[in-house]
Parts: C-alpha cells; structure tokens; sequence
DNA sequence: CTTCCATATTAGGTACACCTAACTCTAGGT
DNA sequence: ACCTAGAGTTAGGTGTACCTAATATGGAAG
C-alpha cells in the first residue's frame, strides 16, 4: 500500500485539493497546477489510473478511495511539518509553503506520529487548514469567504487559501490571520474594493484577496 | 552551486565516509556501500566527475573541493536531522537513520539553520560525530578504538561507528553511549572477548562490537 | 453548417538512475 | 610462464518522469 514515489504523491495531493471546487478534476487544470504540460500529466493519469488510485472519464479524473487516502496522508503530512516548521524552528507562514513541499514526502508514519505529539495534535496548520487524522479522517468546517460578507457584517478568520509568500506577508501584515475577528464597513460597488475593519485598524481590501481568506 | 539530485548527494556522502579509512576509494568498495551493481557505480562515477566533484584514477575515486564541500552539507543536514529526531521528537539513537537519510534530501539552507540554531548549535549527532559547521569546518577528535586499549584501561566513549539498529539497541542496553566511562579488565587473547567495566556493571564484548566503539 | 478553439491524446524523444551479461586487465599463486 | 580471481568497464536494456510537435474531438460562435 505504501511505496509510492514523491511525484505520484504530488499529483494525488493536487488532484485531491483541486477536486474541492472542480469535482471531476479536468487534466489541464491538474497540469496548470503541477506546472507541467499536458502531455506529461495524460500519461501520469493513465499510470495512476492502472494502478487503481483514480478514475478516468470523460469529465476528468476522480480519485479512488485508496487514491484518496493517499493525498489525505500527504496532506497531512505537509500540514504537520508547517506546524513543526512554525512552532518549533520559528518560521514564518509565508516561509513553509515550498519546505513543507519536500519534508512531506521525506517523513515516515513515524515521525508523522511523534510530530503531532510533540506539538499536541495540532488541528491545524499555520494557514487555518485542518490537519486530517492519523485515520484520514478530515473535519470540514462551514466557512464562507469573506468576499461574501455585506456591510457591518461580522466574521472570524478561519482559513487562508494562499500560497504565494508575498500575498500571505502583505495579509500578516494588516493582521489578516485566523481566529482575529474582521467587521465589513463598506462594500464598493461593482466588485471594487472592500473596507474592513481588524484589530482596531481600517483597510481597503481587494475583492481576490478577501476571497481568499476564509470566514465564520 | 546547490541543485543537485538526491542520488547525487547520497554518493558523495558514502565517498567522504569511505575515504576516512580508504584514501581513493575503489569504486567496488563504493557499490558495495551504496548496495548498487558496480556498473551503476562506475558509470554514476563518471558523471560526478564530468561535473568536477571528484577526479577518477586507477587508484580510485577523490573528491574535489566543490564535492567535498557538498558532501559535508549533506552529513550536516544528516546529522542535525538525527539530532532534531532525538532532542525535540523523541526518537531513539537505533531510529534516527533511515529517516535522516532521507531528510538530508529534503532540507534547505534555511531549515539546516534554524535546526542548528533551535537546538543550541549541537557540536555532535547522536551517535557522537561531530556536526560540521556551516562554512563545513569539521572538527575531528583524536580518539582511538575500544578494541585497542589493554587491561586497566580507561577511556571515555566519544563516537559509535554503527548504523545498524540491532546493534545500537544492544550497545545502549549496556550504557555504551557517547560521555560514558569504560575500563577494560580484561582481554582475552587471540581475538576474544575484552571484559569491560561500565557504570557499575561488567560485561564481555565481541572484538568486532569494541573496534567500533571510540574513545579518547 | 461550417469554422474555430479549447481540451485531450498520440507519437517520438530526452535525462536520470538503475540493472545483467560479457569483456578487459592486472597482480598473485603455482 | 601460465592460470585465475578480483576489479573495472562496455554494451545493451529497463522504468520513471518529463518534454515538444502533431493530431483528434467536441462544442460555441458566426
Ligand atoms: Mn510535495
Ligand atoms: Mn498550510
Ligand atoms: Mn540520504
Ligand atoms: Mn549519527
């Protein structure tokens, strides 16, 4: 069941995060994600689909239970060693994206185990996602994005769908992180920007990136 | 200067480890380390030099500056990998290999670092093998082998040159780990047994178990 | 109904890192 | 002097994971 190489645990962790928003995940999505072409990731599939982790129809590709619990097990993986990146070696969350990247294909069941120990089974990692169990087993909570808040609306972070070092820098900067509570004071029109108020201060937001920060 | 594969690394690893006893090292002694066919070995051998990280004679192989440099980056990841292991996730000295050799791979500049720095720049791993610094300044001790010393010797264990498990779970169920005290009683002649004096208790060692026990 | 575009695949090729089988070469033993 | 063991290389081949160029294919727009 185990054994599989770093590239094929990269196209189920893609398949698995893409198919959040896009349910049959269509193979050029997959390729834009994993910046590879397209020929490149029809042949991945194939291979993948053979050895029974995903299934392949018209629509796209879908993942097969054991696909899935794979890409649940990376997942986890990459979400525990941002946490140990954070807590332990004092990392900021822009900074763990690409090293988490590696270590998650470097680390053990093992040391999977002892780093949720030592850390106290963390929930989730520094970006607001939840850590999946040693089981699988993935609490999905009920946010919405903060895009979708109108005027005087109120909302705490839960979660921040961003990659890109820069972007998290600029919203740890205003103090756009999870668990701080953000009010909605205007809302311009014609999706221009949105003003919300953090921790005492106002800002002006762009409608993207208050989509990407997500809210209960 | 960096980006270079894992297989890569790993070789330059074994040839600096080897060259501590072997000066060039042959290139059967080098497969018979890296457990691959000689053919694998010799033709991976040219390509590490094509690339200037060792020069290749009849005697056998030699690391360049460049390879060595790059090989002592690689024993320090493996090294402070091993430490953080040990002081923050709680392994055993017989659980840390395997899993460093892979983290070795996976860990940045950045990340070697804030290990070193997190863990109070640790001077050994372990095992007793001192950590190079990060300029791959390697301090090396004068010691001696166990197996050297003659009855009513004394000496302090700096390093255990083991790899294996079985065998480091046995040397630690009798206290022979690095800053321990030993005192030979006894030595039996024509390679037999040396009976030694630890913490208290005396036990009777293999030649083989004591000749890779080293003390100053 | 045709044209065109996005999506996907096929065909053919590369780099990397491994393998076995077969060959060469050299130093020692008899 | 001759034979042989060991060390090393050459030759030929495999699997993985990528690439570009060319080729289908299924709608939407004209
Ligand atoms: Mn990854
Ligand atoms: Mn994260
Ligand atoms: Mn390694
Ligand atoms: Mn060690």
């Amino acid at each position: 069941m185990e054994a599989d190489t770093p590239r094929v645990e990269e196209y189920l962790e893609s398949i698995y995060k893409l198919q959040q928003d896009q349910y049959p995940v269509s193979t050029s999505r997959l390729a834009e994600h994993l910046k590879l072409s397209a020929p490149s990731v029809s042949e991945m599939v194939k291979k993948l689909a053979n050895r029974g982790l995903l299934s392949h129809t018209e629509k796209g590709v879908c993942l097969t239970e054991e696909g899935k619990s794979i890409a649940k097990k990376v997942i986890r993986r990459h979400r525990l060693s941002e946490r140990l990146l954070t807590d332990v070696l004092g990392y900021r969350w822009d900074e763990v994206h690409d090293e988490a990247c590696r270590l998650e294909h470097a680390i053990s069941s093992e040391m999977e185990e002892r780093i949720s120990e030592s850390l106290g089974n963390p929930r989730t990692c520094p970006h607001g996602h939840p850590i999946p169990d040693k089981d699988g087993v993935l609490v999905k909570e009920n946010v919405k994005s903060l895009s979708e808040l109108k005027a005087s609306d109120r909302g705490i972070i839960v979660s921040v769908f961003e990659e890109d070092p820069r972007m998290l820098k600029y919203m740890a900067s205003l103090g756009l992180i999870p668990d701080v509570c953000v009010r909605v004071e205007e809302v311009a029109p014609f999706g221009g920007p949105m003003i919300v108020c953090v921790s005492g201060s106002r800002y002006a937001l762009g409608r993207e990136v208050a989509s990407r920060i997500k809210v209960k």
